[in-house]
DNA sequence: TGTACATCAGTGAACGCGCGTTCACTGATGTAC
DNA sequence: TGTACATCAGTGAACGCGCGTTCACTGATGTAC
């Protein structure tokens, strides 16, 4: 660990990423200045060399969780192949994606903090959840898109809650087949 | 404010309600044991005649906002009048049900919270979900009714964040006119 | 290129504060006779 | 029914603790000559 001006930007993008991963995995509030400090090595104090507050640093690891899991419904992977409509909502509704909350989409694992939360908040997620929409949009026209994104956040929240897992699954399985049934070019 | 036991059970009713409205309005984790007991004019010492620590408390508050919850979506409302699908889905999908959290569905209100909390809450939840879905079977089967139920969960959380009013009540109309279409005795 | 100095990223002690929890106390309630 | 006592619901001071934030300090980095 460095004294440069790089490393301290790295350092920046280190607290940034572990705090995007840690809100996504344990919620907006479950973040600690001390110990987030900790869990990339630098102590309390130099955190204020970075952030002006504790709601600072929440308000842009939210806006970072979002973008980050924005891939999971983004256009092309990081291979650059397309996504089509089907492997997207394949993808949402795995398990994998259900499984990994900390790198998944922010808007299934964040819906009902942000929704509490200040307008600031709301709006940076609001924007997301449209650019979701616009997404399928292409696929389904506007009305069917924006009852299929309900259905996608949906099942990956309520599927976390299920406890049994040959449930939580059934719940993955019966919103991926409607979904992709609304596909008018594709139906089931 | 008495002394008798009769008062003691009245109390202990009164922090429970108000705590189950509390965390729907503003999560589990708004909950604080002296303010609390301030907002139904007793004191933070006398809790623990009533609960065992601030976690036990939370817990019995989910459990009761669930219940207190269901009414949104049970099969006969306080009238005794018996609910179709098509009443519940509207109720559900209300601009009143998502602006009143704090007496609305406990799914909807902590959906992602619940979702990484321990496993005994997450069983909790997971039976009202299951019981919602039961409902929903009688009209559309089991994989449809829980396609349905992620699309009603989903679209009130969401709704819930979306900061432009139009565009919130958008999210309502989509989920619902889609979630009224899925009725097979019904179809749009 | 080498030196001398200013800058500033990160450190860790210290702060005030609100929190959950405990406990000795109070006075009203309930009970035994 | 009336009295004397035990019970116990609720009070409020006190506790230890972790938190967000501040700040004097350190030593490495970057710069001016």
């Amino acid at each position: 660990m460095g004294h440069s001006q790089a490393d301290k930007a790295k350092n920046r993008d280190r607290i940034l990423a572990m705090a995007a991963g840690q809100i996504r995995e344990s919620g907006l509030e479950s973040i600690s200045v001390g110990k987030l400090m900790q869990s990339v090595n630098l102590t309390h104090g130099g955190f204020y060399g970075h952030f002006a507050s504790r709601s600072d640093l929440l308000a842009q690891a939210l806006k970072q969780a979002l973008v980050e899991g924005e891939t999971v419904a983004r256009a092309s992977n990081p291979q650059g192949r397309v996504r089509t409509f089907a492997t997207i909502v394949k993808s949402y509704l795995s398990r994998t994606h259900r499984d990994s909350r900390n790198s998944g989409c922010a808007i299934a694992a964040l819906v009902s903090d942000v929704g509490r939360a200040d307008d600031q908040s709301r709006a940076v997620m609001a924007e997301h959840i449209e650019a979701f929409i616009n997404k399928l949009t292409e696929t389904l026209g506007e009305e069917k898109a924006t009852a299929a994104v309900s259905t996608l956040v949906g099942a990956v929240a309520l599927s976390r809650v299920i406890t049994d897992p040959k449930r939580s699954d059934a719940i993955l399985k019966a919103a991926k087949d409607h979904v992709l049934a609304m596909n008018p070019s594709e139906p089931a």
